[in-house]
DNA sequence: TTCCAGGCGTATC
DNA sequence: GATACGCATGGA
């Protein structure tokens, strides 16, 4: 990691890195855009602003600390990872050759394992900005992200604010489940990848596509491969006969590119061949 | 007005 | 196990 210290910010040099392809992409919901290369989010409750310099490799972690810089932020960054050499083992295929050309600077963030499982409980049959909206009104309405212990007295009429429909009873089995201990996001983390998904989706409203999302965003489980209606198009349109060789053990971070080719390239949105 | 969105629960066969 | 349908909300 090549980072030094400038003032109260922290200057990263970082290769296959993109602020717009990777905090904007569907992967995490509260990411602001608060300026032309400039993002301001938060990790659990540690807010960050972090700037591009100008489409360089460059980038300005303001108001850090280095021993935040090697403690939270290379992690959930997952700067340990060489994207570099990903790419190149993605550019095998074809598709996800092309698809990692179109977004390069995707990377995957290892987020928190609660606000992972909630965030993709939201998401389902809805489309981001609105995905963005209701955790955005959650997180004001608590002053940060909640806790699932945070959340303990919620029911799905004290959410009602949230205008999430009829996800509100579900984030509800949730909270439910995991403060009562049926759920352990422990003992998930330590779990094979098959006994995790049964067990994730034994809270309502939590199926394979939001399983599968909160096992790779939330607990960085590479291997899992979400399939929404996006990448529904993908498989039936590129990969009528499975995923190729090259993605294996990290089909989910295949996944995201592939995602975020389809989805944010209009020409692609014609389903037939 | 109708269709759609990072799907899933339920009923029915 | 597969398939059909309803579901809250809001933008296109």
């Amino acid at each position: 990691m090549d980072y030094t210290k400038d003032g109260s910010d922290i200057l990263l040099r970082q290769p296959d890195f993109d602020l717009d392809e990777t905090l904007d992409c569907g992967q995490a919901f509260r990411w602001e855009k608060t300026g032309e290369n400039t993002y301001s989010g938060a990790f659990l409750n540690r807010p960050l602003t972090i700037s591009c310099e100008n489409g360089t490799d460059l980038f300005r972690l303001h108001n850090t600390t280095p021993e935040d810089m090697e403690n939270i932020w290379a992690d959930y960054f997952d700067l340990s990872v060489d994207y570099g050499e990903l790419k190149k083992r993605f550019s095998e295929d074809e598709t996800l050759s092309k698809a990692c050309r179109y977004a390069g600077g995707i990377r995957i963030l290892r987020q928190d394992r609660w606000e992972a499982l909630s965030s993709f409980i939201i998401s389902q049959n809805n489309n981001i900005p609105r995905i963005k909206g209701i955790i955005g009104r959650l997180c004001e309405n608590y002053g940060g992200y909640p806790s699932y212990t945070d959340m303990t007295e919620e029911t799905a009429d004290t959410l009602g604010y949230l205008r999430s429909g009829f996800r509100a009873k579900y984030l509800v089995d949730a909270v439910s489940k995991i403060s009562r201990g049926e759920i352990n996001l422990d003992g998930i983390a330590k779990m094979n990848i098959a006994d995790a998904r049964k067990a994730l989706q034994t809270i309502k409203g939590v199926g394979p596509k939001v399983a599968e999302c909160t096992l790779l965003f939330g607990f960085y489980r590479t291997e899992a491969f979400p399939v929404d209606v996006w990448v529904k198009r993908v498989m039936e349109k590129w990969y009528p006969d499975g995923l190729p060789d090259c993605v294996k053990g990290v089909e989910g971070i295949a996944q995201q590119y592939l995602f975020h080719y389809i989805r944010t390239n209009p020409e692609l949105h014609d389903v037939n061949i």
